[in-house]
DNA sequence: CTGAAAGCGCTAACAG
DNA sequence: CTGTTAGCGCTTTCAG
């Protein structure tokens, strides 16, 4: 910047307030300034820049795994609107590793970002122990034991909603595969099924709610314990689409067809669940605008300390395609033993 | 800092020294300040750090978008190795605006991280105008006429193996539906599709090979417009699974089967492609070990910047799973017409 | 082994 | 409208 002020024949503040657009200085020297800066091929160097300020105009992201397609969506939508307020966005990936989570979340106190967006249950030690949580916002999953503020939808609700509309197609005998153990979205989706069944009268039966972790592994193998049971659900309610293809593909490996055989309904509506065969029904979750509104939310507070950062419940939506249909009560419609995949028993 | 001397009686160079570890402190003391230091809850400011070093061990990956499965688990494998390196890893997303590529690319000069990885075949111009190019290498689309070093797999070569797979299973009107035009990877896979058609002495058919963009609903379009000529291709090789997923489903739609009706190869290996229905026959590349090499190569030069960082190459695989079978000459396998997808033909 | 002092590149009073 | 100056929080010679 010296450089530069000495060519345009200016001091170091005249160049600095004139790179920031600052109105203190002559529109012509402003523009002689920034044509000598982009000449030299000068930039700004943001960590000077960011330490006299004590601010990054940078906010982070930190999620347990980029590879999950439910985030995609979501971290577009926090860029929306970072973008428009002037914020870059920046995403850190734990992978799971609570150390990993320490350093990004180390980032906050450290100046590199003015903000953090949680989209996962557990806050990195460092930051509830200092108390920095008011530049902090959750989305989707509440923030164990701490008060953040968080963007969600009512997933007891919609897990309701998606259990009556298997109730409604005809099926009593609805399973459940749930979420991890110990996340907080899993254990009020399995809320919102149980409600759902006991307000259709049917007895809360255990036996037909058995853990998953999200993945389709974990939706194959749950499915297959499923379909060992002495009577079989008509109809299973997956607590993510991720799962629910797992569950479909392990009914198929077992020459089941889905929805003829079995119904089943995901949660989510990944960007794959439409495209799968059959396609996905599934409780729609507004990614985009929980992005959007968490972003908002975190700024405003950034922005204006004094303005509290209030949780924001948005609207879900059940998105009815192919994967569930009316429970067929004829007797050839429920195979005791599977039709012939590949060359086994016929029925 | 100078707070935590105070506490120690000692000077701020001494609890900085103490805080780097350096063995110039006593180890006594260097305890105790560690001690007072967790008690006060203080973390070094790196941004400040970073402004004396000139350094910040982070590394920033640059792509188009994040919701793009093949990306995650490359960022995986990029963290994996940064981190056993002392790296710290962020994810900057251009959402296809240059702007933003260049706000992201920009970081590189600040200071705010020491190496750049691109996903993206275009280099944000204030990187190759600032010629700052040895911090950055790219990672499976060769960076647009720029001598960037690349991490990819042999593109042509994948496609040729793919086509030939094709051919091998007796097809010989095999469509290939492109990626987007102007992409590197979109021409040398189409190259490679040509060259498999060639040695198999079938003239290269202009009609047959149609532009895509890597999306579900670019394949599903262009095999639309596949089907739709007047002599069918029995298969396609498509140059994303995401495509191949699209076609499948347009096949569907007009009653086809896959694969007995038509075959279909996809390119990539994304983590749906073995949980699609049928299961993708597709080319993989080794993600995780892309995102690893190439952190590898970019930390070498950062560490030693009188290393060159070298182009590499890993090794693709063909997996085979069940979108594409062998073409079967009897009359009733080719329909002229659908049959009847909801109850099917018996065969 | 420890301290004093300079300075990384920038911005913001404060004075012209 | 522009310049001088102090200082953001840290590291690192250079002297003890």
């Amino acid at each position: 910047m010296a450089d530069i002020a000495q060519r345009a024949g200016v001091s170091v503040s005249t160049v600095s307030r004139a790179l920031a657009g600052s109105t203190l200085v002559a529109p012509e020297m402003r523009r002689r300034i920034a044509r000598i800066a982009g000449d030299e091929g000068y930039v700004v160097n943001q960590v000077a820049r960011g330490l006299r300020l004590q601010r990054s105009r940078q906010i982070l992201i930190i999620l347990p795994t980029i590879a999950n397609p439910f985030f995609g969506e979501v971290v577009l939508g926090v860029e929306e609107e970072a973008q428009s307020r002037g914020y870059g966005v920046l995403v850190g990936n734990t992978s799971g590793s609570a150390e990993r989570a320490e350093a990004l979340g180390r980032n906050l106190h450290t100046g590199a970002v003015d903000g953090l967006i949680l989209l996962m249950g557990r806050i990195p030690d460092s930051l509830s122990a200092l108390a920095a949580k008011d530049r902090v916002v959750a989305i989707s999953e509440r923030v164990h034991d701490l008060d953040v503020p968080t963007v969600s939808i009512d997933n007891a609700g919609a897990a309701r909603e998606a259990t009556a509309h298997l109730l409604g197609l005809g099926h009593r005998r609805i399973a459940h595969i749930a979420g991890r153990p110990g996340s907080n979205v899993a254990a009020q989706r399995i809320a919102g099924y149980r409600a759902a069944l006991a307000a259709a009268g049917i007895a809360a039966c255990d036996g037909v709610v058995v853990d998953g972790d999200f993945s389709v592994a974990s939706g194959e193998a749950a499915m297959a314990r499923l379909l060992d049971l002495p009577v079989r659900p008509t109809a299973v309610f997956c607590a993510g689409d991720e799962m629910a293809i797992g569950a479909i593909n392990a009914a198929h490996a077992r020459g089941l067809r889905v929805p003829a055989d079995l119904s089943v309904v995901g949660f989510d509506d990944i960007p794959f669940a439409a495209a799968f065969n059959p396609r996905l029904t599934t409780i729609h979750q507004p990614r985009r605008e929980m992005g959007r509104a968490a972003a908002g939310l975190l700024i405003d507070h950034i922005d204006d300390p004094q303005r509290p950062a209030p949780s924001r419940q948005l609207p879900h939506r059940l998105v009815i395609r192919a994967s569930a249909a009316a429970l067929d009560h004829s007797p050839a419609a429920r195979p005791l033993v599977a039709p012939d995949p590949a060359g086994g028993r016929g029925s």
